[in-house]
DNA sequence: TTATGTGAACTAATTCACAGCG
DNA sequence: CGCTGTGAATTAGTTCACATAA
């Protein structure tokens, strides 16, 4: 089982990699052991090529007619992804759309635990979200020190993200997946990951009109 | 002001528009008129070169020295993405996704409406989140096909998933943004735009272990 | 000088063609 | 045959170089 060298993975496979993942996961719940390029190309609606081309990068080596070994290729792409050890995370703003990440089940198997969450609003404080405590913002960077939390996930207004970040990288952190629209002014150290709904609205809508 | 072509547009160009409007948007409030490349780019951290050869697809001809007419950019790059017109939506799936969906305020800037929630969890059913209606999911077929809805948002759980995608279509549906994380069996003459956070926590992963 | 606009050069990503193996 | 694996071909996207306009 080679331990896969993340350099030189083109980002549209690193993007797909969970998707594979995630029906590999399937097909190991139907008690397959082999599976061919071809297979999951069918069963994702991509081109066989293509998954076959991309499973090159975690350098399982494929036996013709069979396909690949599902456990080694899972492993894998775990570990390509970094995910197969467990990353502490802190959330900052447990609104609507922080509850709902922290509501989501499937961080633990992509390498994710949200440890705790974090507000400034006292109604909002001290109240746990789908088993995660909510703590006040005022002891975040003592705790994010403490426990060496490296990672921390910003869903707060867009006017509070930049103090956030800057409260973040402060407390040790070395990435940030950020769900604010703004940009993030930041050291270069730190990693960010933006999300922006307003992507995928825009090609849908152009997919839709054009 | 030409209306734009939006055949070729390349698809990054498209996922990079709403950044654009949005900063856009702050420059117009800011009392700007004319906005150059250079300007755009350093304020988003992009390069010149990018912005104006995404520019160019606007059509929106530009001022040596100048820039471009910030109004006529940005009604372009509207109409390049058909947010002229509000387009009106329904959501399914009212829990705590949904609910940060309705939550979110940006969507008529971005030619969405969403006008009523569905839900098939009696507990949520008739509580209006954030001002939107929750009604029941056995209403949907009738009041889509009566207000000729074509644009759904499915943010169930992944079991129903495809149930209420067959129920979309059904409805007379054109377009489904879709939250789900199983892959929709759909007629080519739906639209659908999957929205997968995997994606955006696997480059963080990389870029942060690699 | 400052900025646009265009075509060419470069780089990245996808797809093809086919050899090889079980 | 069915499927992997490789190098080449193609296509898509980004960046460069430079002509040009205010």
């Amino acid at each position: 089982m080679a331990e896969a060298d993340m350099r030189g993975v083109p980002v549209p496979t690193v993007k797909r990699f969970p998707l594979y993942l995630s029906e590999l996961e399937k097909l190991k719940k139907e008690g397959t052991l082999w599976v061919s390029a071809t297979v999951i190309a069918r069963r994702l609606g991509l081109k066989a090529i293509q998954v076959r081309k991309d499973m090159a990068y975690t350098r399982v080596a494929g036996i013709p007619k069979r396909g690949f070994p599902l456990n080694e290729l899972m492993h894998a792409i775990r570990s390509s992804l970094g995910w197969t050890r467990i990353n502490d995370a802190f959330l900052v703003g447990a609104g609507a759309l922080g509850s709902a990440l922290l509501g989501y089940g499937g961080f633990h198997e992509r390498g994710l635990n949200i440890v705790s969450a974090f507000d400034r609003d006292p109604d909002i404080v001290n109240h746990p979200v789908n088993g995660t405590e909510v703590l006040h913002i005022d002891r975040f960077r003592d705790l994010a020190r403490r426990m060496k939390i490296k990672l921390g996930i910003i869903t707060v207004p867009d006017m509070y993200a930049q103090d956030i970040a800057d409260l973040m990288v402060e407390s040790g952190i070395r990435g940030i997946w950020d769900f604010s629209s703004v940009r993030l002014n930041l050291p270069d150290s730190v990693v960010v990951q933006k999300e922006d709904l307003s992507c995928g609205l825009a090609l849908l809508s152009v997919k839709l009109s054009g």
